[in-house]
RNA sequence: GGCCCCGUAGCUCAGCGGACUAGAGCAACUGCCUUCUAAGCAGUGGGUCGCAGGUUCGAUUCCUGCCGGGGUCGCCA
């Protein structure tokens, strides 16, 4: 399936060529301008710099040639030597045509795909999902479907953080709440309880106590110390109780995430990688990567022209234990053992930049990643109205089922005021609010670039109108709406056709979609992918708004009508699939 | 203090070497529902793109400095 840009580029590159100019300089982009002209080619510009000639010169050469071609309508030079492309309506609607049926819409496969593994969602086991843990979830998550659909092979882990200090600080807390239970006596051998003696909310509970309890006093987070040491060496009755732990949290991040739409294809965490971590520290040892350095054992990662400082990786601490940059390193084995990855993004805080760069530098060192890129993939913080961290009335942490629930409450009432969804059965009217409430934070999440600080204003994200989930999802039931309606009455599709100027609009932005994936999935950014799906949906709109498609009598104008409707329902229902949004039948 | 990120309309954010009279949404104002869902559409007003230099034919976009905000800086994650 032919790239629109790509087909004009090919085009232009050749008169470029014609006009004793490298080709590559005839780079056909969407016009900056598009009151204008509908494309643009900056390359007389570069191209008379490199070759110190004059622009205007070289694109009058140019355009010379392109004159000729029918499909252009306009052909003209502006500024100092801006080639400006506009197609004629046949041209566009020849190209429409060629991926009007294509089940992906136009977009090529990717063949062969390659494999990606993306290490998402990052929750630690000893605390409830928060609104900290959204935006690495439904990133990451996007970014999973982006790649898949591009044709890679994507394995999503969400990697518990399930073996540092914190089980040590939440074992010893569980230890003097209940000290008489069997797991803290080291002379009992026998089984160990089949039920956990608590649950997330007693471990929700539990961690912010021993985490303050371990800053404010030094003996206590000696206490976790030796407890996680003690846990990571093997004593059985720690192991059994933070099995416990493990199982309780790995329940309530399933249930959290598939309330979310998200679904990982592997439950790993820190822990997994811990038999591999004695292996890799002999063997990095052996090949004298690693060296001891006041008594622990670390892999020295500064490299000349450093701007900054780069303390070496810990791969064993000085009590023996292991630090998360250890495991991190060792799961990069594991990875790389188990589906030798061409690609390993990390969707994770901004604020650990410092940590990837490290482990990236020491994997390399030692040859440890395979073929595999890694990136840190990395995001802002979700503020609240007043800039801060975003927290509840009460400085407590917003949990997500809360969030979500609220998200969704908000949709609820939004339905009955509208009076719209009145006649359909609690259950449907349930479902549509739910997949709204989500629509809403998803889309207000995304729709920010990623590494921007944002700020979380769920009044703001509920509201439903302008630039949000919701309206794009009521465009896609309108459409969807119509299109039901035009089949009862027996109105059939045609071929497509551009002929208006909200239709050449909307042609122009269902030609771009190859492009706007390409680039989300280079800039691994899916604003991209929002701002294309408000273009797609606001053209729709405004076409909507010009054409009366139902009373329109000429059947080969109502069938193309129809037919761009249909592709517009296409590529928006693909692009909020890839944002993890779906669309009700109607709402 | 070193390093990193950010400072664009009243608010929330896009754009990050090109056509600049800088875009969107919200908020304000004006129109448009007896025909396909008005959660919509059309339009108006609103900005010295933090400040000062530099590179360039051209800078919101690149470089330097400064101011303001945030983050981070071996045995936490």
């Amino acid at each position: 399936m032919p790239q629109l840009t790509q087909d004009l580029s090919v085009l232009v590159g050749a008169a470029f060529l014609e006009a004793g100019v490298e080709a590559n300089y005839g780079v056909v982009q969407r016009s900056d301008r598009p009151d204008l002209a509908q494309f643009q080619c900056n390359g007389a510009l570069a191209a008379a710099k490199a070759a110190k000639a004059n622009p205007r010169a070289i694109a009058e050469n140019v355009t010379a040639r392109l004159k000729e071609d029918p499909r252009f309508a306009k052909v003209e030079i502006a500024g100092p030597g801006f080639i400006n492309l506009t197609l004629t309506d046949q041209a566009l609607t020849d190209h429409l045509r060629t991926f009007a049926d294509d089940r992906r819409c136009g977009v090529p496969l990717r063949s062969p795909g390659q494999v990606v593994i993306i290490d998402f969602v990052g929750v630690n086991i000893a605390k409830a999902m928060h609104v900290g843990h959204l935006r690495s979830t439904i990133i990451g998550d996007c970014l999973q479907r982006l790649f898949r659909f591009a044709g890679d092979t994507v394995y999503s882990d969400v990697h518990f953080g399930d073996w540092g200090l914190q089980m040590g600080q939440l074992i010893t807390e569980v230890e003097r709440e209940l000290p008489q239970l069997p797991y803290f006596d080291p002379a009992y051998s026998g089984p160990y309880p089949e039920t956990s003696p608590v649950t997330t909310d007693d471990l929700e509970v539990l961690y912010p106590r021993a985490s303050a309890a371990c800053k404010a006093d030094a003996d206590r987070l000696n206490q976790a110390r030796q407890a996680t040491a003690d846990l990571q060496t093997g004593r059985p009755g720690y192991r059994a109780l933070w099995r416990h732990f493990q199982n309780v949290s790995i329940e309530t991040v399933k249930r959290e995430l598939a309330s979310l739409g998200v679904h990982p294809d592997w439950w790993k965490g820190e822990s997994d990688a811990d038999p591999l971590v004695e292996p890799m520290v002999n063997d990095l040892q052996m090949r004298g990567v690693a060296v001891e350095s006041e008594g622990a054992l670390v892999v020295p990662i500064d490299q000349e022209g450093d701007k900054k400082e780069m303390p070496p990786l810990i791969v064993r601490k000085s009590d023996g234990g292991a630090l998360y940059e250890t495991t991190d390193l060792a799961t990069i084995i594991d990875r790389v053992r188990e589906v030798d990855p061409d690609q390993i993004l990390y969707v994770v805080d901004q604020r650990q930049s410092d940590h990837f760069e490290r482990v990236f530098r020491a994997s390399r060192k030692a040859a440890l990643n395979g073929k595999a890129h890694l990136e840190h993939v990395a995001f802002g913080t979700v503020n609240g109205t007043d800039g801060k961290p975003y927290k509840t009335r009460s400085g407590d942490s917003v949990k997500l089922f809360d969030l979500i629930a609220q998200a969704q409450d908000e949709a609820r009432q939004r339905l009955d005021e509208q009076g719209i969804a009145g006649s359909y059965s609690s259950e449907e009217r349930d479902a549509i609010a739910n997949a709204v409430g989500l629509a809403a934070i998803k889309f207000a999440d995304l729709t920010n670039y990623r590494t921007t600080n944002y700020i979380f204003d769920l009044v703001r994200f509920t509201r439903f109108e302008g630039e949000t989930g919701p309206y794009l999802q009521y465009q896609a039931v309108r459409i969807k709406s119509l299109l039901r309606r035009a089949e009862e009455q027996g109105f059939a599709v045609a071929p497509v056709m551009v002929t208006s100027a909200s239709e050449r609009e909307l042609a122009l932005s269902l030609s771009r979609l190859p492009d706007v994936l390409a680039q989300a999935e280079s800039r691994r950014a899916p604003n991209v992918l929002c701002d294309f799906a408000f273009e797609l949906a606001q053209g729709f709109s405004r076409f909507y708004g010009e054409h009366h498609i139902m009373s329109e009598p000429v059947p080969e104008a109502r069938g193309a009508r129809l037919a761009l409707c249909r592709m517009v329902l296409d590529q928006l229902t693909l692009v909020l699939g890839l944002l993890g949004i779906t669309i009700p039948e109607r709402m």
